[in-house]
DNA sequence: AGAATTGGTTGAGACGTTTCAAAAACCCCC
DNA sequence: GGGGGTTTTTGAAACGTCTCAACCAATTCT
């Protein structure tokens, strides 16, 4: 049923098939006549190009891959619509994958997309490990690395300094008069998380709160830790805003003014951190920016000659947004 | 270079090309050493199967088209997780594409998917009007619906009753006291803001504010003009919780309390409403549910033999849920 | 009028896989 | 050492498309 084929487009048309491909692929190099007629067919046999039979052919596929962490997490969504334009715009489709901070989903994941034949892998990586992506690339399938800086140059990338974003997040507590501060992080192996506590820990000292996942349910849970201590910090930085507004909740519902007892800063500026139950101040990245981008890099890669393409590192800066969230500390006792 | 065809794996081994393919599909059909062998040989030379000579050959392919309004709605990526869970199950690739609300670019990725000879599509379509879908499904696409239910039986269908979701939205804000009541919705051309209405109407007058569309700018610019109408009104509905947060958002810029001025009522509860401003009243779905049923019933149907397939068109119920931003109106003058 | 040019059209591979009937190899037993 | 049976392996065909050299028919040139 679903199966016309260009055979039988062109048995109706009464020409061969070359000729229909021509129509399909190069109209003006058919007669106008001729060209009708097989429009026609087409037209009256619902005839609908394969496209596995054409990326058989022609030995490449029109489509890229691209592997987050979490869709649910409105950064990614933000930064895959970068991406989504930047590809239909080289007319090409994405696949957009999950790894949900798993190796063994990201490692799934990467082999359908290579049995797939994509152009190119747009990913974060779950961990610095970058076997999984070595092998990939050794057998030409172009990777580009997302929100994730390409250290020795071996791979193109796009990034947000993210040192520099953790630098940013806490000089203002600090310069606020903050003193015991703490860090709500997801996995460490994220390279997210360790660097913005590097940017963090850099102008002093700082305690680190690790979750299990970079989403709000964890930042509850973090949340809960941090009113358990002994003797709490008096603001938190967290790696990313969903984490922050996870640490909101539970300080909203147990009666804690924010900023009063407790600063939160956050980091990506999502939407919804602008309208949470005290406006996040965070550090904000160029979602949308970051995802055309690394687009466009891969792109130009999977085009370039196969020899001697030059990995391009891009590296955007971060830029912190103050809100309601964070405010100097209650008078010390 | 990144290709490496079965045939080359064959010539190392020493054995035929039939046999490797043996080894990859029925590997007990084939004797333990040559397995051996062969085994080593894919390792060696990192053949990766080749997912469009696959099938081509085969016929159908290991992948399905969900179609959804917006990526970046909370709503649809936890309603994509749903789908991406069902379809892995039954080993199924998802590609996800984001139509804007736009019908061309929701005919264009139709198109798309049917050149890719997806199993089958699954939309939350941009309008009434299913002649996109019709002919698709001509064709042999199985198409499901998702987020709207199938009136005439000639779909399967996922939905929410949306009828019910607006009645319990509006007849607890009349309980609550209120009269004047707005509809903040976005294009009415999409069944979920006109069924949300004709739930929300049946209990009385209610004004419409309709928007461009069902995100946060939409809701700001909505409250703006509910703060320029003489005689604003004592509560409003919105047709989901983004436009609820864009609504929330310019009462509180503006130092109108809430609900004390004004209460609002969103749709959808997604994770960001309960952490607003002012937590969120909102009418529930079951997002990750209505994503997965849907993708069963596609794989169910795409399955089926040809002939005499049931469309099945299931109903989940919504469910108020209460929160701080609905309450009694001002005491009347 | 014959040669050369141009504009259209054709048909035979080839892409990488799977399938399946047929051939080959092996084993056991008389 | 030859038959019967089983287990392995083989090789060719087919899936739908595109490319490209070859072909045909008009036209234009000499």
């Amino acid at each position: 049923m679903g199966t016309t084929s260009i055979r039988e487009v062109a048995e109706r048309a009464g020409v061969s098939v070359g000729t229909v491909s021509n129509v399909l692929n190069r109209p003006d190099a058919v007669a106008p006549a001729t060209r009708e007629r097989v429009r026609r067919a087409i037209d009256d046999l619902g005839f609908v190009r394969n496209e596995s039979a054409r990326h058989l052919r022609a030995g490449r596929s029109r489509t890229l891959g691209l592997v987050v962490l979490d869709v649910t997490n409105p950064f990614f969504t933000d930064v895959a619509r970068g991406v989504e334009d930047a590809a239909n715009e080289a007319g090409l489709a994405v696949i957009l994958c999950n790894s949900d901070e798993r190796r063994d989903k990201e490692q799934a994941y990467l082999d359908l997309l290579e049995e797939q034949r994509v152009q190119g892998v747009l990913i974060t990586p779950v961990d610095v490990d970058g076997d999984r992506l070595t092998r990939l690339r050794r057998r030409g399938v172009p990777v580009v690395l997302l929100d994730r800086h390409a250290g020795e140059g071996d791979y193109c990338s796009v990034a947000v300094d993210d040192v520099l974003g953790g630098e940013l997040a806490a000089a203002h507590l600090r310069d606020l008069g903050h003193e015991r501060i703490a860090y709500v992080s997801g996995p460490m192996s994220l390279a997210q998380c360790a660097d913005r506590y590097r940017g963090a820990i850099a102008g002093g000292e700082l305690e680190i709160l690790a979750g299990t996942a970079l989403n709000v349910a964890s930042g509850r849970d973090a949340g809960e830790r941090l009113l358990g201590l002994r003797n709490p910090p008096t603001a938190v930085f967290c790696a990313n805003d969903l984490l922050a507004l996870g640490v909101l909740q539970v300080m909203v519902a147990r009666g804690l003014s924010v900023p009063g007892d407790i600063s939160i800063v956050g980091y990506d500026d999502i939407e919804f951190a602008a309208a949470a139950a005290v406006p996040l101040s965070s550090v904000r990245q160029p979602r949308h920016l970051l995802g055309r981008t690394a687009a466009e890099l891969l792109v130009a890669e999977a085009a370039a000659a196969e020899p001697g393409h030059i990995h391009r590192q891009v590296r955007f800066s971060p830029e912190l947004v103050v809100r309601a969230s964070s405010g100097p500390p209650k008078a010390t006792l």
